[in-house]
DNA sequence: GAATCATATTGACAAAATTCGATATGTCTT
DNA sequence: AAGACATATCGAATTTTGTCAATATGATTC
């Protein structure tokens, strides 16, 4: 077992929130800096500070500072990454337990 | 917006939860017993009827009735939805906000 | 049909996640 | 360097999630 639950959960974390889906959903049309998503969010701003660490922790977001603005995005890395995982997790190791064809 | 934050959300917490992730990572093995999993858990049986509540909710698991048995597997096609899930919202739109190359 | 077994549900508690207001930090402007 | 602004962190309160023991349900066996 070479990947730790704990390292799945933190990426999957990303998407089991409501807030942060929606964050996810506005980055999805592109960058956008934390006050823009602070606008649409109708949370106060150290919540959605709170969330976009561990959105940036799961990797599947990264930022970037531009002055005293902080930029978010889609992370291609990351999100390939999570979806990866999510892939190997589902995939059944088929050894033949409901082979309904063969035997 | 056809797919609600809810709908995502429910999908993903099947993921989000250390005991679910082992459940996972034995169904990956093939089919199982709810009590073949408990041996392996370390938690109550009622726990366990609680997390497998929430996997078969999120489509990812499956489960069947066996007389008195309950068998789990992995969800075809709810794995298969929860990818295109995962692909869509982590597709960036393409809207040409950090296009390098050519400008 | 009574006893037994596997799983689900309930209610109470504990632990973790989320929220907010207040404040800190770091950057830009003047 | 003082003021303004954007974001981060802290501490406390609240909400949600996960846990267990007890009990219920539903099927099987005797």
């Amino acid at each position: 077992m070479s990947i730790t639950n704990e390292e799945y959960v933190r990426v999957f974390k990303a998407f089991c929130d409501d807030k942060r889906m929606s964050v996810l959903r506005m980055l999805k049309e592109g960058e956008e800096c934390a006050c823009r998503l602070l606008e649409n969010l109708d949370i106060c701003q150290s919540s959605l500070s709170y969330h976009m660490k561990i959105l940036v922790e799961s990797g599947v977001v990264e930022s970037r500072q531009d002055g005293k603005w902080t930029y978010y995005k889609i992370s291609k890395e990351g999100s390939r990454r999570a979806i990866d995982y999510l892939n190997f997790i589902t995939e059944a190791n088929e050894k033949s337990s409901d082979c309904d064809r063969c035997c």
